[in-house]
DNA sequence: CGAGCATATGCACGCTTGATATATAAACGG
DNA sequence: CCGTTTATATATCAAGCGTGCATATGCTCG
């Protein structure tokens, strides 16, 4: 998904600033399947007004600086439509967390603990986001999406949480920097 | 997660070429949780290389090109567990999917079909490369983390196959390209 | 012979991060 | 009650990271 579309689909649930909707991407109702930040969505409003898809407003209020509105334009619909039809790529899924799971024989109990505790925690942060924010949104797919991620998330908080015993039960059997007690894995897996 | 943790992680495992490295990330075991790509890898392994934190042997192999293979220093395993120490970010998920779900009452039934399709298959993709190869990687988490990704490709996939339904019923509800039946926008402020 | 794999490199462009600027309101310390 | 800090709203820009694509080479296999 690059910025150009994401812009238009936010614009298309209504006009917005460039601030508002890097706070909805990014803290909002789509931040749980999108992100981009002021360096991109800047330019790509003002690239996207110079394309004639999007209008420009001006708003003079007193006390704060002057806001840009935007707003869609029929140009913009057709062509957000046209990106919305062309085959979507995979979605992107990046996760330290996994990373870090991977290689749990190499760490320290505690850290283990650590980064547990801190990705049950994020994952519970979305989760509230998700039921907090998403109904706000005047898409009727809207629901579907947010029912979409909780069901992700809830099942893997759940398995976090059955599991953690089991990650935390490997860190530290393949030692690092102690290479007399070679790691010889493979056959930890327990089921 | 940057590349240079990742380049780390994946000779923490065993030596490797920068082909083979962006083959484990981006095609193999890694590729559900993490991505990166040749222009990355390549200039972060030298860059490692000069960091000391990897060792470079050329190995002149007839027939093919030479492979320039690298392998984890004892420096690198100490770098590589202090990256893993510090605190994760957050997950990264970015769907095309969804921002085109949340918007299926703009789009044509088929259209919204046709996406629906290609997102099962590649989840199926997904679940089968995982089946297949994360139990090839000779790390004590790999299991576990393979488990994590199955769990919640699972989910979605069951979500999706028993609500797609729904989603297609949205289809055209919100016509674009006919402006007085167009959707009001100015909902962002909501204060 | 052409397709495809294995291997490596370089570059343009998209995007993120972080610094910078401005202005106003709210909060806090003295 | 005044001054200072902190937060909110808004926007821009430089630097650097990372991707995608083009390119090169030489083998293997159908």
């Amino acid at each position: 998904m690059n910025v150009r579309t994401l812009c238009l689909a936010v614009l298309n649930c209504g006009d917005a600033t460039g601030y508002e909707i890097r706070k909805l991407v990014s803290e909002g109702h789509f931040s749980h399947f999108v992100d981009a930040s002021f360096g991109s969505i800047y330019p790509t409003l003002k690239a996207l007004h110079e394309d004639g898809l999007v209008t420009q407003r001006e708003e003079r209020q007193d006390g704060k600086p002057d806001r840009k509105v935007y707003s869609i334009s029929d140009a913009g619909r057709q062509a957000f439509l046209q990106n919305l039809r062309q085959p979507a790529q995979k979605d992107i899924f990046k996760s330290g967390f996994l990373l870090l799971a991977m290689c749990a024989e190499l760490m320290d109990p505690e850290d283990i603990r650590t980064a547990i505790d801190r990705q049950i925690a994020h994952i519970e942060s979305e989760l509230t986001m998700i039921d907090s924010e998403v109904r706000e949104v005047d898409m009727a797919g809207a629901d579907w999406v947010g029912d979409y991620g909780r069901i992700c998330l809830t099942a893997g908080l759940q398995y976090i949480r059955a599991k953690r015993g089991e990650l935390e039960a490997l860190a530290g059997t393949g030692l690092p920097d102690n290479p007399s007690t070679a790691p010889s894995p493979t056959l930890i897996a327990a089921e």
